[in-house]
DNA sequence: ACTCACGGGACAGCCCGTTCTT
DNA sequence: AAGAACGGGCTGTCCCGTGAGT
């Protein structure tokens, strides 16, 4: 890896909490340059705007997020059980970045003019959905569930769940809405499975 | 009311949508300016600084949200029915208030150093989750639901669902996030049911 | 006169000279600041943006150099002696503000996309030719001048002389050019005279 | 010419346009850079500081000007003959170089502290005034204009008179100017003629 | 009760120039 | 000979807040 594609992994990384944490708005390029140990020549090097150095964070946000988040199934495991698995690795890990689940931080900071992120946003949401809507085609497929259900709502209703229940998790600072979420999911995914 | 007073509800009344919107690192002091078409003196006569504004904006938008959302329960209606009818209101209501949830808006915004603003979104999620555990309450008295389901738990998991599903359908300008929470809450509350 | 439209006029007094010595690009707002004596915030609230403060810097300029140059004809002059008496007062006088003729300065500066700088200068010397050519044509209507003298031709010869020779004689930090403008001048006034 | 010589020609002749049009403080390296697709280590290998590139492309841009504007005379011509058609070239001929005159540009440019530049676009006026001095000097020997004729006067009033009248007319953006002014030259060349 | 006028610091981004590398 | 990487200062503008005046 070149000396710059270094430099610019290194600005993400510092990079990447800030925008989390603070947002768009309330994360100064000055924030920036002090997290990181560069001066703005340095920065805008690498970055052409404020707004795509947050747009690259928020997609490195993402990734790092995800590469927890979302481990490869266990092999031999049931689609139903890969489920589960996907659920509980929300509710017990420490997200892979501080500040919260970027993709809803995003979504929320993003959710009056800034068009760019909101489509990246979307797009992150558009992903962990199709990942899901896999795994529970698999289980319906392998008739672990019935046939009739609805994947797309099955999905929507994790995600939503999670999120919320992470967003009150973090607000108050204590895990019960986190495991409440998942002892709901359970009870859905239940009334789901043959 | 006061000559005073009126305008201070004014100001609140133009700037709550403009905080909910864009969050306070986003929203200025000019912009409220402009939306008021008062000049700094006459904010600041009411203020006695931005985060001031923006708290009592907050309180605001709460009440503005709650009183749309939170209507006194229908006369003979059964808990469950009052229960259901709230989830409702939040599933089919525009909000009060431009710019989505202001409860969810805050706690995000907020969830980096501003503790006056944290504090006051933890408030407002307490007293909707209080609200939601009284009727739950009743209805565990009356007999609607199993005594042993937990009505902190069931707070938890319709707060949750719907700010979640609040969050994707604003995200993804489509309701359909939303209606599946309801559906989800539906089985939640049969699986409470006796 | 108000206060604030006070201070406005003491900030173009002093930026007036700034901008026309060293043109748009080379006079910063700091430079405005220094030598106002004003911050930040005290300039911006009487201009809008360094494009702005410009313009009405120029303007300024303008009427301050041309109250000096065109004071008004004598009482009972011939229109052929207002014509050399305005050529001589070019000539002359000390320019009404440092840094040589506003007009050409500008001109020159705004020759680039500055587009709304390039109009005031356009129109700034529309009125000096027409002034030149109401002479002109009152000469012509005394029989000073034969009738058949094009006054366009005459207004743009004594501009584009004295305009040029100013150039010249700032260049060179010497009074000659702009006397040679004034011999050459007074040749072409005695060809069409009769 | 080797590798090195050649690209500083080339910087050059896209340097020379961009500071003729916009001036020393309105042309940045960058722009620099862009037009002529090097990186700034490839700049400043042939040029120690903006100062010395805008320098250097002053003079290319003069002789390019000159090289178009003043071609050999005619053989055979008289001193008259010569002189008219330098005046004619001036006034038909696109200049060599986007932007104006250079030499008008730098002089007002170069009019605040520039004391460099200044200095080159003097030494350019000049050489120009000393060819038209020498060209009138042959026609008072040739007896072609009268022997009392001042050459100094009578260079000074075509440089003035030319440069004033392409300011004028590139202002404008019409010929008028230009075409006035060769015809006043006219009358005051025939006034010297004998 | 509110406007006008101003201070001064922070913001994103651009600037010229240097050094290291190839 | 030229590109890649970076420093650090400056620019125009926006920001929150204060105090005098009406």
């Amino acid at each position: 890896m070149s000396k710059g594609e270094q430099t610019r992994q290194q600005i993400l990384e510092k990079a990447a909490p800030l925008f989390n944490q603070r947002g768009f708005h309330g994360c100064s390029m000055a924030d920036v340059m002090e997290a990181t140990g560069l001066e703005k020549g340095g920065l805008y090097r690498h970055f052409s705007s404020k707004e795509e150095l947050a747009q690259a964070a928020f997609r490195h946000a993402v990734a790092t997020s995800l590469r927890i988040k979302t481990q490869p199934p266990e092999p031999g495991a049931t689609a139903m059980e890969t489920l589960r698995a996907m659920i509980a690795r929300f509710v017990e890990t420490k997200s892979g970045i501080p500040g919260g689940c970027p993709l809803m931080n995003t979504a929320i900071d993003a959710d009056d003019g800034n068009e760019a992120l909101r489509k990246l946003a979307r797009e992150a949401f558009d992903g962990w959905r199709g990942r899901l809507v896999a795994v529970i085609e698999q289980a319906s497929e392998a008739r672990e569930i019935r046939r009739s259900a609805d994947s797309a709502w099955l999905a929507d209703t994790i995600i939503s769940t999670l999120e919320g229940a992470l967003m009150l998790s973090r607000l108050e600072r204590r895990k019960e809405p986190l495991h409440h979420a998942q002892r709901s999911l359970e009870i859905i995914l239940e009334s789901v499975q043959r």
